[in-house]
DNA sequence: CCTCCTCATGTTACGTGTAACATCACCGGC
DNA sequence: GCCGGTGATGTTACACGTAACATGAGGAGG
C-alpha cells in the first residue's frame, strides 16, 4: 500500500506556495498567475491528487450532495425516477448518493441516518410510511426533503406525486363501462401505492354497485407471481372477464397465464396495468397500462429542492402530476 | 428552517461534562458512569442529536463505507450483487454508497472521483473498461479495489468473476449438439460482456466448422428489441434455427417473435439468454439460460475487500466461480 | 496513613480545505 | 515622487469528533 494519499500541502510544498494557492487553483484557475498554474498544474498530476470534499463538508457543512431513497434497486419505475432527479441536480453541480431499502421502513431510517452523517444538502424519499425516529432526524436536520410518488396526508416536507387512488378509479370505471363487470384486482407485495390503488379500484367497483375482489399476495411482484394470482383469480371467480393489476409485471405474468389456458385478450379477459414499462409494448397484443410520469416526478423533486436550497420560499409544497393510460389493446 | 443541527458540545453543555465524554458514551456507553449514561441519553434524545461522521473520517481518514458502482440501476443482474456485497458488508459495520454509469467509462470516472472525495474505505467495480485518469486514482487512493462479473486480463487489484467466454463456448456447443448447426447469436448494447458471449459463441461455430452470424444493435437491450433482432435474423437467415442470446430480455423478445409467427421452440427454434433471471421462469415454455452467480460475486468480493482492509494479505486475488445451465426447455 | 491502582472525566492536538482578512509589490495618474 | 489601487499570495482561524495522554478522586492493601 502506498504513502497516503497526496493533500493539498503536498502540492503547495512542490510548488512553493502554501496551500491556499493551490486551493485557489483548484477553484478557480485564473485567480493566480500564469506561471503558478502551470506549476500547480504540473505537480497536482505529477502526484495524482485527488480532491478531498470532507474537511469543506465539515467547515461548511455542506457537501453538494443530494441523497435519494429507493425501495428496490431492480425496479426500472425507480430508476426513472432517480433519473429525472439527476437530470436536474447534475446540471447544478449537485451529487447525488443513492440507497435502498428492499421496502422497510426501518431499513430506511438507517439509510437516512448514514446519509445524514455524510451531511447531505437534500433528500429524496419514495415512500411516505417513516418510522418515529425518521420523521424526527428529518426535522432536526433542517435540509429540505422531498417526498415522490405520491402525495402523503402528512408530509414531511414538500412532495410530488400523483393520485394512484384518482388514477385506479379512473381506469377500472373504463373497465366496468367496457363491459367488464367481473373485474379483479391482482395485487403484489403490499405497499401503500398498491393501497392507494385498490381504494380507487374499490370506489369504482361500489359506485358501479359491485362487489370487489382482491387476490393478492405478499410476496415480491414478478412474472410467476402474475400467472400464480390470475390462475388464482380464475379458480375463486371463474366468471372473471377482467384484472386490474397492480404493476405491469403481475399485468404480464396474468397474460401469460391466459395464453396458456386459451383465454382470448381482451374479449375474454381484459387486463390492465400499471406504470407503462417499457415491457408492456413488447407483448401481443400490447398491454393497456397506467403510465406513471416517474422522471418528471424526479425532475420536479430535484426542483423543488434546489429552489429550497438557494434559501427562495417553494410556493407550491405540494404538487400532483397528471397521469394517462397507454395507448395498449388490452381492454 | 430550525437552528443549525446539534453537536456533541450542545449535549455537554446541557449535561455539564466535555464533549469528549459525550463522545465515549456514543461508542461505548458503560465506558461512563452511569448517572452520566442517563443524563446524557436524555439531553441526545431531547436535542435529537444526529450523528455525524465527517470530522472521524477527516481525521482517521477512514470511513467504514464501501462504494459500489454499476452501469445500470434497473438491471436485477446488478441489483443482485449489491444485495451479495451488502450481505457481507452490513453484517461487518460497513456502510455501502451506490452509483451508477449508464455504461459510460467517463461518468464510471465521475462517480468514483466523488466516492473517493468521500473517502470511501473500499470499491466494488462492475465493469472492467476504466479511463486512465480512474486508473491512476485508484492507483493513488490506495484503497482496496474488486472489479467483477468478469475477470479482467489486466486487473486493478482484485477480481471476482466468471468466465463468460467459456460459458458460451459451452452452452452454444451443447445447441450445436443438439442439431441447431444454424445457430445465430443476438446481441445488444455492446459491453465487454457481450463481446466475451461472442466470442466463446464463434468458437464454438468455428470449431464446428459454421460460419458464426451475429445480429446486433446498439440499443438498450429489451423485450421489443429482442423481437426486432430475431427477426433480422431471419430476414437475413431463414435458416436459423437456434439463437443464443447475450441476455434474458433479448432472448423473451425472440420467444414473443417466435410465437407471433408461430414458429415453436424448441423444434423450430431453440432459444438460450443469459444470466438466468426469474422472468425466463415465467415464460412456457421455461427459458433455458446462462445461470451466473451475481449474489455469490458480490459476497466474493466484500470477502476480499474486507480480508484486505484488515490489513490482511489476501491470497487469491482473482477468483473465477462457475457457472451452470438453468433447467430450461427452449433447447 | 501512605501507596498504588482504577475509574471517570478532562485537556490537547489533529486532520484538511477554505473564508476572511492581511500583506506586499508594482503600476498609473497627477 | 507620492497615493490609491489592483493583483497575487500569505496568515489565521474554523468546522467537530476522537486518539492519546493527563488529572484527580476514591478505595484497597499493607
Amino acid at each position: 500500500m502506498p504513502a497516503r494519499r497526496p493533500t493539498l500541502q503536498d502540492i503547495a510544498d512542490i510548488v512553493g506556495v502554501t496551500k491556499m494557492t493551490v486551493s485557489r487553483y483548484l477553484r478557480a484557475p485564473d485567480s493566480v498567475a500564469p506561471a503558478t498554474q502551470a506549476k500547480i498544474a504540473e505537480a497536482l498530476t505529477s502526484l495524482g491528487y485527488i480532491k478531498n470534499r470532507v474537511p469543506a463538508i465539515l467547515s461548511k457543512s455542506s457537501s453538494k450532495t443530494i441523497g435519494i431513497i429507493i425501495p428496490s434497486l431492480s425496479n426500472q419505475v425507480f430508476a426513472d425516477l432517480v433519473q429525472g432527479v439527476e437530470n436536474i441536480t447534475a446540471a447544478n453541480g449537485y451529487d447525488t448518493l443513492i440507497a435502498h431499502t428492499g421496502y422497510n421502513p426501518q431499513t430506511e431510517e438507517d439509510k437516512i441516518d448514514m446519509m445524514l452523517s455524510y451531511q447531505i444538502d437534500g433528500l429524496v424519499l419514495t415512500e411516505t410510511q417513516h418510522t418515529p425516529r425518521t420523521r424526527q432526524m428529518l426535522k432536526k436536520a433542517g435540509i429540505p426533503v422531498v417526498e415522490t410518488m405520491e402525495v402523503p396526508a402528512g408530509p414531511l416536507d414538500m412532495a410530488v406525486g400523483m393520485n394512484h387512488e384518482q388514477a385506479a378509479y379512473e381506469v377500472v370505471k373504463r373497465m366496468l363501462d367496457s363491459g367488464k363487470q367481473n373485474t379483479v384486482y391482482l395485487a403484489a407485495r403490499l405497499d401503500s401505492r398498491t393501497l392507494l390503488r385498490q381504494q380507487g379500484y374499490e370506489r369504482a367497483m361500489k359506485e358501479a354497485g359491485l362487489q370487489p375482489v382482491t387476490v393478492s399476495t405478499a410476496e415480491h411482484s414478478s412474472f410467476t407471481r402474475g400467472a400464480q394470482l390470475m390462475a388464482q383469480a380464475l379458480s375463486l371467480h371463474p366468471q372473471t372477464n377482467g384484472v386490474f393489476c397492480t404493476n405491469d409485471d403481475i399485468a404480464i405474468g396474468a397474460m401469460l397465464h391466459c395464453r396458456q389456458t386459451g383465454k382470448q385478450i381482451p374479449a375474454d379477459m381484459a387486463v390492465v396495468g400499471y406504470n407503462g414499462l417499457d415491457i408492456g409494448g413488447a407483448t401481443t397484443p400490447v398491454l393497456t397500462s397506467v403510465l406513471t410520469p416517474r422522471e418528471e416526478m424526479g425532475e420536479q423533486a430535484a426542483r423543488l429542492l434546489l429552489t429550497s436550497l438557494q434559501g427562495e420560499a417553494v410556493a407550491e409544497k405540494l404538487i400532483t402530476l397528471p397521469h394517462s393510460l397507454t395507448a395498449g389493446e388490452t381492454l
